[in-house]
DNA sequence: ATATAATGTGAACACTTGTATTATAAACCG
DNA sequence: CGGTTTATAATACAAGTGTTCACATTATAT
């Protein structure tokens, strides 16, 4: 009797593109899901067999990788929000410094959102999407987003003026001001917004928020 | 010659539903459009024999009513927008009076969602949906909207130290907190927050916004 | 009552879709 | 090397799609 390993170490193939890069063919099927919502789809109205195309592989191959085009997006979700954790667990190690700390987080967080542009396109297409299960995964990686950020409120802000529920309601402004600001960076930049003024917009929001929490008084 | 007149008058059939009901066959695809997106599909997911087989007609007669379906979904848009047009008009003819306006005013405007919950599922479902053209439509909507808002709030607030830039940065910090209500209202709502939690939150953002307003000094 | 315009039907078209089956090719391991 | 696993291809199928066309029905107005 031969030894069965617990823990099957998934060996990826390789696959050849149309640009002559060997990618793998899972990865190069995120990118293809990723790269067709850019052009305008949502998730729900991309087919498998649009995927396939895109990557350039026979529809029934997708199968090797994925049940079906929801467990990519699923997924997709985690992917995107690790590298947004990670982000976020880098600012707290070192955490800005001197003057205007606002306006640098800000900066930092859109520069960070450009360098991933994708990621955060899909993320926010899909927070409202068709797919039910998507929707939920989304949503409860931004409650998850909302409660760090509210323990990292807590310590900033006096606990007997705010309450718990407040501070969730003071993060969840913060963070629905920066998905704003996400949104009309990645989405439909028509308006000829440049980045430095979406910055500004959203410094500025954050400092009236802030304001606005330095202020703040409980009323039952 | 005969004379031709300018105005057409569109005279309307009538279709009876599975509910015996008779209804303007026109009205009863945009509700069937509604419909499926209340059970979870996005529009761009949707079919348009999907639509005539909830209204319960044969898929060429669409045509007799819209061209295809995108121009039914920007005449949603615009018919979304015209009831809540609507009642911010009646709000500014009767203003809210007396003490606790946010608490009010919020509870008026969750009602009011609530009195047409498709409607406003449908637009803030396709506000970041996949069609560009409905999505610019509704943009422009809510932009407008905020421009509105802007005006009012200047009227209330000190022109020294707002610019109308800093005016329009206000009301979308508001509109944007009230979006979200509505998105938590309407939406996946399995967290279990009654209508009341999320009045108070709604509330309790505002307050702080506009407690963060009467402190703003502008910072060039 | 009858002509006219507005609405609706039914069948057909050329495509696209997800998925299953069977076969081929490539990578890995002893 | 040879054998086994894994990835992909080829093909097929039933079901669904948007759109068109010729025709039938209904409502309205003269």
């Amino acid at each position: 009797m031969y030894y069965k390993p617990e823990i099957i170490i998934r060996i990826q193939k390789k696959h050849r593109r149309k640009d002559n890069k060997t990618i793998d063919t899972r990865q190069a099927l995120f990118d293809a899901v990723l790269e067709l919502m850019n052009r305008d789809k949502s998730f729900e109205a991309i087919s498998l067999r649009e995927v396939t195309r895109e990557v350039g592989i026979n529809p029934s191959a997708f199968y090797r990788h994925f049940p079906d085009m929801n467990t990519l997006g699923l997924e997709l979700v985690s992917l995107s929000f690790k590298t947004l954790r990670q982000l976020l667990k880098e600012v707290r190690a070192n955490p800005v410094q001197g003057s205007n700390v606002i306006r640098k987080s800000v900066e930092t967080f859109v520069t960070y959102v450009l360098a991933h542009p994708r990621h955060y396109h899909f993320v926010i297409r899909a927070r409202l999407g068709g797919v039910a299960t998507i929707r939920t995964a989304i949503d409860s990686e931004l409650r998850l987003l909302v409660s760090e950020l509210s323990t990292d409120l807590a310590q900033q802000l006096n606990t007997d003026t705010w309450s718990t529920d407040e501070l969730k309601m003071l993060a969840g402004l913060m963070v629905g001001a920066m998905t704003r600001i996400v949104e009309q960076l990645l989405i439909d930049n028509r308006y000829h917004q440049n980045i430095v003024e979406l910055i500004d917009l959203g410094e500025k929001q954050l400092r009236l928020i802030l304001l606005g929490a330095s202020q703040w008084r409980s009323q039952t």
